[in-house]
DNA sequence: CGAAAAATGGACCCGCAAGTCCAAAGCGCT
DNA sequence: AGCGCTTTGGACTTGCGGGTCCATTTTTCG
């Protein structure tokens, strides 16, 4: 991870006290966010969470309230695939692939009918080439792991060596993506279960 | 009694004329979502773009921007069905199948960066018993053409009879959904595709 | 035709939340 | 100590945008 960020890209002194305030703020912030949404999260909502005031918030983040939700949506971002561990990186055989499975369905169940970053991306705007890095950076390295799992599942003969690790991994991907956007908008775990065990039977034939 | 004030309101006096003119400001509104995102889109671009009033539109849709955004998610999801026919209605030989394939593929990349109903919904919130009475219909909807695809593959034994179309039609849902998502965030199609091909490839297989 | 209802135009209000500003602490340093 | 920095607090401004209101025009219909 990059320290410097910012679209303006002006670099800032650091201090200990001032760094673990900014932490503070971040996830004060992406609390706020999980439970109301970013939109309806106002900045002073965050102050009044962190126990902070006006002045600090934009002394950390002086681009204001897309600044904070971009950091935001970072530390989110990283939740997610942290959330997925240990088994996200240990696909070495069936059993653990359905443990993974039932802990991305477990993981979903529990985040309820909110989505931070989903809420996050459409708040900032999607064209904004900061918020399309941080989702591309997630999926790339979420894609990779599920790729390395089937692959691993290949060298040990349990996966036809003739697929595409990465085509499937992306539709695989897809299928949870979708499947927890159909979560979110009607409140049926089914599609996304479905996705899930569909896209693992699918690389189990042979 | 009897205030007009029922969310359900379903009954309104109209005109022709009226008819004419909120289906205008749907449109009008439909079109300002489409280009602006849901939360960017003001009720002044709407009355300017329609060439309308503020009195005209709260006349129309007296719950304000909530109940107008609503009407535009039921304009919009009618749209996405629309969009897929008459290929979503013949899914009756594997040529079919893929011809479809290529109009969701098509319709999506044409439809660029902005997803009307996803912003929407984030607009809505998704909790709301309107927001989710739209996407599940929709959700529905679009599952049993799916599904009846499927079933009629099986009928001329190109499918697998002992597949469970619905879990199978969820799966493909679930991958384009998430497909759709994916390229909205990071401008690839590359999911979409995978995910159409890897869940119509699934079906084939026997 | 004439009254009632609907359609229209647009000025006005008002609250909220982002963003500004500056004064006052802390804190490290020689 | 005293200087300069980061950090902090909070009052204040501002603009935007949703929503209200009413006067006027147009349509409907007996």
């Amino acid at each position: 991870m990059s320290p410097k960020s910012g679209i303006a890209g002006t670099e800032r002194p650091l201090t200990p006290k001032g760094l673990a305030t900014r932490q503070r703020i971040v996830e004060g912030a992406a609390a706020e966010v999980r439970e109301r949404g970013a939109v309806a999260t106002t900045l002073d909502d965050v102050r009044a969470r962190t126990g902070t005031s006006k002045g600090q918030l934009f002394h950390y983040f002086p681009d204001g309230k897309d600044e904070l939700l971009l950091a935001v949506a970072r530390h989110e971002s990283e939740r997610v695939l942290t959330d997925q561990q240990p088994q996200l990186g240990h696909l070495t055989s069936w059993p653990a692939w359905l443990d993974w499975r039932d802990r991305v369905v477990a993981r979903y169940l529990a985040q309820g009918t909110e989505c931070p970053l989903n809420s996050l991306m459409s708040q900032l705007g999607r064209g904004t080439p900061g918020a399309r890095a941080v989702t591309s950076e997630l999926i790339t390295r979420w894609q990779w792991e599920i790729a390395t799992g089937i692959r691993y599942m290949q060298s040990i003969g349990e996966v036809d060596a003739a697929l595409d690790a990465d085509r499937s991994a992306a539709a695989l991907l897809a299928g949870i993506q979708g499947g927890v956007a159909v979560m979110l908008a009607t409140g049926r775990i089914e599609h996304l279960e479905a996705a899930l065990d569909v896209g693992i039977e699918g690389l189990r034939r042979r």
